[in-house]
DNA sequence: AGCAGGTTCGAACACCGTTCGTATCAAGGT
DNA sequence: ACCTTGATACGAACGGTGTTCGAACCTGCT
């Protein structure tokens, strides 16, 4: 019946367990959580510019047509990757008491997978938001901020704010650390060097940036991170619905939309 | 002596205009700012997907091999088209009693160009800090935020912070529009196909989602953008130095955060 | 047994970034 | 005038990519 691929990817979901462990065979067959796997094997150790078909299959001892049976595309391969990454993340119950260590805490999971598999955050940005492991995070992440007393549409915009940050942020570290990695010591910059060479730049023109060079590339940790996620989660609390004062909150709102140009 | 692209590179900046309109010949030499032009014409009709070093040498009506003697790599291609759109951004000269307008300004000037090459943010993400346009960007960026008597480390923070955010909006904005131009109509959704899968999901595995689907897909303006930016920005005057006389500064903030503390 | 349909996979296509070697061409020095 | 020199231009090719085609293969069912 499922010939195409295209409605294996749509009956995916919900997939009984099958027969246990039949492959007595000496070559197992190739399924989509083998193919995920390999993805993801390849990902963590060499990054996500060597995700490729033809290495995928090689993992499995095939070739690259063979894939193609299972899985549509490679952007259907990055959709599985980015969901098993989805489904390891541990989300927790909404507690109202301490619903913002709770995002926090799942944003720096989702952080720390993104840096786990080095540049995957490229391939969540570029993602649809159709896949139902994301969505589960979305839909968990919404229960969340929901039960610290949000406003609905102010959660949804923060939701978003938030996962675009943690990608951005991830992509960025990644795309650092794999340069690093390739060509292995100069022509990357360590944090000396970079303070070295703003120090050099011309100082009609870059006052500020020679003088607070030790404060433009500080952030070695994830103080960075740290600092714009707390800066997002704690301006929340401030459009937090609350029962008496509706003004307040009125006037947080016009202060919203009082940015330029609509 | 200069055979090398990168000692082309190095002296890029600060060019003499050379002689002037010698190319009465029929054809006109390769120059950078000439591939710099084909390349943003390539990205702005047909995305950045679409930039490849043979399109580029096609829009000069020569062959791939040609350009390598004025760039280096593809990268150095996204560093030159990255920079061009950094210096075509209007910088205001810092102002304490508008800062936060301006910054929001230059924020949305980024974002506007951005979106008029579609994906070009996905170099920009990838790009090295080292860009002398960029640097100039960073600088102003700077500049402003202190002139409103934010904290240096504060307010380098934040540009990050706020960069990042921008590029990752762009990029997300981008694909989505790359996607529906590519398969034309249907495979990616709009709004109301989005509410309608939203509400189609299994109601006890995502019922935040499904009761605020339209809160989760609203947005269709800038509305997200500014939502987050505002969020950044305000929370910044929170953590500003209190220090000496700033007194119309103090002003424009509490204009601000009249909100806050009756 | 025979058939049908899902699975595997070698070969190929079009495209990518990049390199090599050669042809072209302007200027400088006898 | 010629020759030399050095930078530029570019056709051809290499290894890699995603993807498709069609023929084999195997498995389960009548």
């Amino acid at each position: 019946m499922s010939v195409d691929p295209r409605q294996r990817r749509a009956a995916r979901h919900a997939q009984p367990p099958a027969s246990p462990a039949q492959q007595t065979h000496r070559k197992p067959p190739i399924t989509v959580a083998r193919i995920t796997d390999a993805a993801l094997e390849i990902v963590a150790s060499e990054g996500y510019d060597a995700l490729t078909m033809r290495r995928v299959a090689g993992v499995l001892n095939t070739g690259p047509a063979s894939l193609y049976a299972h899985v549509v595309n490679k952007a259907d391969i990055d959709e599985l990757i980015i969901g098993r990454l989805c489904a390891q993340l541990v989300l927790p119950e909404p507690d109202p008491a301490t619903w913002r260590e709770q995002i926090l805490d799942v944003c720096a999971q989702i952080r720390d997978q993104y840096l786990r598999y080095p540049g995957i955050s490229r391939a969540a940005l570029a993602m649809a938001p159709t896949n139902l492991d994301v969505l589960s995070v979305n839909e968990r992440m919404l229960a969340i901020i929901l039960a610290g007393g949000i406003e609905p549409q102010t959660a949804a915009w923060a939701i978003d704010a938030l996962l675009l940050y943690v990608s951005a942020y991830a992509l960025e570290i990644s795309l650092v650390a794999l340069r690093q990695a390739h060509h292995d010591d100069d022509w990357v910059f360590g944090r000396d060097e970079l303070i070295r060479r703003f120090a050099a730049l011309p100082a009609d023109q870059f006052p500020q940036t020679r003088r607070y060079a030790a404060e433009l590339t500080s952030g070695t940790g994830h103080e960075r991170f740290d600092f714009t996620l707390s800066l997002i989660v704690d301006n929340l609390t401030r459009r937090r619905r609350s029962g008496k004062s509706r003004s307040q909150e009125a006037a947080a709102n016009q202060q919203i939309r009082d940015g330029e140009n609509g």
